[in-house]
DNA sequence: ATTATTTACTTGACTGCTCAAGTATATCGC
DNA sequence: GCGATATACTTGAGCAGTCAAGTAAATAAT
């Protein structure tokens, strides 16, 4: 039996717990929303304009070109977002939230606001705001690795 | 603009960063395994006669029933794993891990744990260990919620 | 002992991406 | 100004799973 270094072990419940609270989320809190899509009405939402280029949705995300594409047509046909084609730039089609779009995401965020205080109820909040530092600066460091 | 909970925001991290991980691990680290075909190994190298019935693979890696058939397929005819039904239970085919497999994981856990001491190396070992135990709390309370 | 329920697994149809290649526009070097 | 290179996006093929439904064996209820 080996030892399993420390670090390892961190790395490995980061995406167990992360694998469990995207199953919990597409199961019963995104309201029809998968978790990727609710990342995106996230970063939109904060965006001036409510409106991004498509390739900075998707880095934000973490997904390809070809991924936030795919993404993007069934959130359109549903009325979540609008493709803008307003730019000086002849290649970038503007993404924006639309009002239906809005509103779901508000009241996802509600949603998962709630069910992040209750999860961490039991937690201290330094606790959780020295792991969330710590998650960011890992996240980073593998960027750079 | 609405303020963000840090409670939430940990979420965001951890599901960020977690996203990070896998991409940087699949693109460059498995050496033909994937993330998650690693983390079977993983689990089966750790196991009684490194040994498991199907059910309880699927559980620790946390996929289902169904996704723990798809990705053993593969892992069989590349001769990872084998397949034996020496169990008292019919129902049971249980997975062990083959020498082939054996050798990958070794290589794989090498290379794993030097990346991840690699990324690690700036952060103080104790956060690393008070955040690791404060991920898998919240991953079993979400699993409670 | 039979039937009903549960457990272990597989299969078909589908989703949510990825990758490689392609198109169109923009920018840079000269 | 013109060709090379880069950027923004789309598209076809494919992969790693999911979910719903099914099969087969084990267990429980009467």
């Amino acid at each position: 039996m080996n030892e399993i270094s420390e670090n390892v072990n961190f790395l490995l419940n980061l995406a167990r717990t992360q694998s469990i609270l995207i199953k919990r989320f597409d199961r019963g809190m995104g309201n029809g929303i998968g978790f990727n899509e609710f990342l995106l009405l996230f970063y939109l939402d904060r965006a001036d304009n409510q409106t991004m280029r498509r390739v900075d949705l998707a880095e934000k995300i973490g997904v390809t070109a070809s991924g936030i594409t795919r993404m993007l047509l069934p959130m359109e046909k549903i009325g979540l977002i609008n493709t803008s084609s307003v730019s000086d730039d002849a290649r970038v089609k503007s993404v924006s939230l639309s009002k239906g779009g809005k509103e779901k995401f508000d009241d996802a965020l509600l949603r998962f606001t709630e069910f992040a205080e209750e999860i961490s109820s039991n937690e201290k909040a330094s606790d959780i705001s020295s792991s969330s530092i710590l998650l960011s600066r890992i996240g980073g460091s593998i960027l750079m690795s």
